[in-house]
DNA sequence: ACAAAAGCTGACTAATTGGTCAAGTTATTT
DNA sequence: AAATAACTTGACCAATTAGTCAGCTTTTGT
């Protein structure tokens, strides 16, 4: 718990190959062979946490994941939760920017269709991050209360207030800001989160990209019609 | 892990006052006592699993949450895996009856209002169902593979069918009814998991029904007017 | 070139946890 | 009123797990 060095790395050719690579020295600069480890331990350690969660994700686990002994996380990262806060952390900034495309000058309609467009590939391409977050927040957010709390309340007021000032300008149905983005983290997380279920009824091993083709025409479908947006839609976007 | 006995129970008076009554001896038929002790031991389980999922719940909790000493858990379900099953499976039997509003006969209008009414009255009512069944779908859904698969699988296409019928006759839009169905889970059932998040955001310490109030009328919103059916929507629900 | 700092790791430990069991109590059967 | 079956429980155990540490190697500063 009295960690404040420095940090280090495993090149990624060197390691995944071999697990065991017997004290192979290699030879670069400290900063960017630990950024590079760290990396590697957070990227791992996503996918791990993503699957079977805080309590259920084991060190000896989250160390085979990155090919590294389980003294090396412990190394960089203190405990279990203090990884696991990271990768939290990690998430968080990448999601919080999703959210610049509402801003006033833009019409209702491109923002939100660029809005739910980016959230959509956020779950195509970061499922794990999402179902970390999701696991997080469903077991009661104890490690997110001021992210939570402060930076994503802040960050949905500032756009509460601008889906307001377009619907006064008559320029889209009203609609209740914040329960519209509650219901677009919704649709397009649960690509993400639930997608066993998906596969699972639509008899697929696993959801292809024409699936969230469907499922994002059908997102844009139901948000833009439900704002008094949709006059234009051209034809079945079935 | 050889169970094969009848069962027992603790009437609620008695027990969820004192947690260690001692040997008070409780006159009652056995079937009697047995059912309900094992309604209390799996309605105590829903709460402590939704709230730390299956690995981060420990024997010690499901049992302190029932007051219940731990070696009786043992003794009525064998393994803390056949109690999360059992669970699991007091959910599903509750979840599989919400879309029988959904039938041929119903106007579509009808048929989805029921059905996310009914829906939101499950997140309202049961939200550590929900949770329990959110967590198992996001790691895997491992317990949950041949529910998916087969039973959900085989109502999802009946009630797809359904709905394609209502197409065709020219009674709604076009849209793709098992992407459909995902919006329809995603929107509920968030108001039940995410809770932590909505708290957070709308700097409430819990949601109340006013909250679930107008989530359930933007949802239906979005619904109705995604599937053209919005024609008569009356004035602003926001 | 050498000392100090940073990084790495196998082996160990204390604590927790799921599960067992034998000895008891209560209810049912005959 | 036994005898048996069903239920209850504290005490115990083997296995797992997060975290530690001493000693090693590699890099950096001078």
């Amino acid at each position: 718990m009295k960690n404040s060095q420095k940090k280090q790395n495993v090149s990624g050719a060197d390691l995944g190959v071999l697990l065991n690579t017997p004290a192979v020295p290699m030879r670069q600069p400290r900063t960017t062979r630990t950024t590079q480890t760290i990396g590697q331990i957070l990227a791992a350690a996503e996918r791990v946490f993503a699957e079977a969660g805080l309590a259920g994700a084991t060190m000896a686990q989250l160390a085979a994941a990155c090919g590294l002994p389980k003294a090396n996380l412990h190394y960089y990262f203190g405990t279990k939760e203090a990884l696991y806060t990271e990768v939290l952390q990690t998430i968080l900034t990448l999601w919080l920017d999703a959210a610049d495309a509402i801003h006033p000058a833009a019409s209702p309609r491109a923002a939100l269709t660029a809005y739910i467009s980016a959230k959509m590939a956020h779950s195509r391409t970061r499922p794990y991050a999402s179902k970390v977050f999701a696991n997080e927040v469903l077991h009661g957010a104890v490690h997110l209360r001021s992210y939570l709390g402060l930076e994503l309340r802040r960050k949905v007021d500032e756009k509460a207030v601008v889906i307001e000032g377009w619907i006064t300008r008559g320029l889209m149905d009203p609609v209740d800001p914040r329960h519209l983005f509650f219901l677009l983290w919704a649709m397009t997380q649960t690509y993400a989160d639930f997608d066993a279920q998906m596969a699972a009824v639509l008899a697929v091993p696993s959801l292809g990209s024409a699936d969230f083709a469907v499922g994002e025409a059908l997102i844009l479908r139901l948000v833009l019609r439900g704002c008094g947006l949709g006059h234009d839609l051209k034809g079945t976007d079935r």
